[in-house]
DNA sequence: CATTGAAGCGGAATCAATTCCGCTTCAACG
DNA sequence: CGTTGAAGCGGAATTGATTCCGCTTCAATG
């Protein structure tokens, strides 16, 4: 263990040049103009750097996205209540599904890009953290459940593709109220 | 209105070669060697003819889903309970689940495969099938709850890319359970 | 049976993602 | 410093889906 091998000094210029062109790009032109070849044209290298950096499309995508990630994560784990420690496992798991919803719509379409992509790439990263959380708290206020596989089931309505559809023809809102009278029925 | 212009008879003959060959060939290699200019060749048209008559690859795989697709909804619509009509609403709602659940992961590889190649061609078509008859039964034994959304928060943990997530280390049957739980929260 | 225009066809051309691989640059070490 | 092997690089080549478009076949009509 230990001795991560360090990225390389220039590897990671690359990585934030990349990052910094592609977010122009979006900027500019939509997650659709996203195209490898444009993005490493305006960070001034081969495509094949694209490629070893960020694995593939997907990944440049998550790489995008992780970045308002971070802050949403320390939002729930260290955060102040309802968010964070300090409510109601039961109060917890509601706020933070909502926020949760909230951030997907801010971000969906890079996440539907990504998630389109390569669609299980989205169970790694994020979405364990997301898990992980979740089952703890439905742990607390329901013990014996199943919080694992629970927590997939209440996950699963945020995921893009479906947020797209609804908010085609609806709010979040109302994806909120159902996620709420789910979780109403496991907790009350 | 009326007079749908009916699909021409040599179209329609290649349609059936198409799926045809299209079966024989996932049936020998798997999903993966799904590849427009094989089946082309296979069933002895040009990739054109793919495209005009199933629009794309996702609307090939698609078509071949719908064949044991339409069994399934007619055992849910007019077939014996507790799956069809004479049921308590909630059991059918449960009962209707489990089979969803089960029906997806067989065809698991072929679902995966079309939601990836266009994950919005899943609103529609089957999808609208399922939701509306799930909310269907969620009104009938939760009346006034929004039954809409409730039921889009139920059918997305079948999600194909989540149920073949969770297969890798778990059973369907964890699955199945998960959503139970969730509808004796509803309907108890 | 001839006419005719819509529907359908084939397959070459296009477009973009991804892979490959010979060459270059780090940075640890002596 | 000079050596050296791993890590990184660029961009041509490959792969496979999708589009395009000039030509052909239906089938409704007179």
């Amino acid at each position: 263990m230990g001795a991560v091998t360090r990225e390389r000094t220039d590897a990671a210029r690359n990585r934030a040049k990349i990052l910094a062109a592609a977010e122009g790009i979006v900027a500019a032109r939509g997650v659709q103009g996203l195209q490898m070849a444009d993005v490493a044209a305006a960070a001034g290298v081969g495509v094949g750097t694209l490629y070893r950096r960020f694995g593939d499309r997907s990944g440049l995508a998550y790489a995008l996205i992780d970045r308002r990630e971070r802050e949403f994560q320390a939002a729930f784990i260290e955060g102040p209540p309802p968010l964070g420690p300090g409510a109601e496992p039961a109060a917890r798991a509601k706020a933070f599904l909502r926020a949760l919803a909230d951030r997907t719509a801010e971000q969906l379409d890079l996440l539907l890009m990504a998630e389109t992509a390569s669609p299980l790439a989205r169970f790694g990263g994020a979405y364990d953290a997301y898990h992980g959380h979740l089952s703890m708290l439905i742990g607390r206020f329901r013990p014996g459940a199943d919080a694992h596989c629970l927590a997939d089931a209440l996950l699963a309505p945020l995921a893009a593709p479906l947020l797209a559809h609804r908010l085609g023809e609806t709010g979040v809102e109302r994806v909120k109220s159902a996620l709420d009278d789910l979780l109403d029925g496991l907790a009350g």
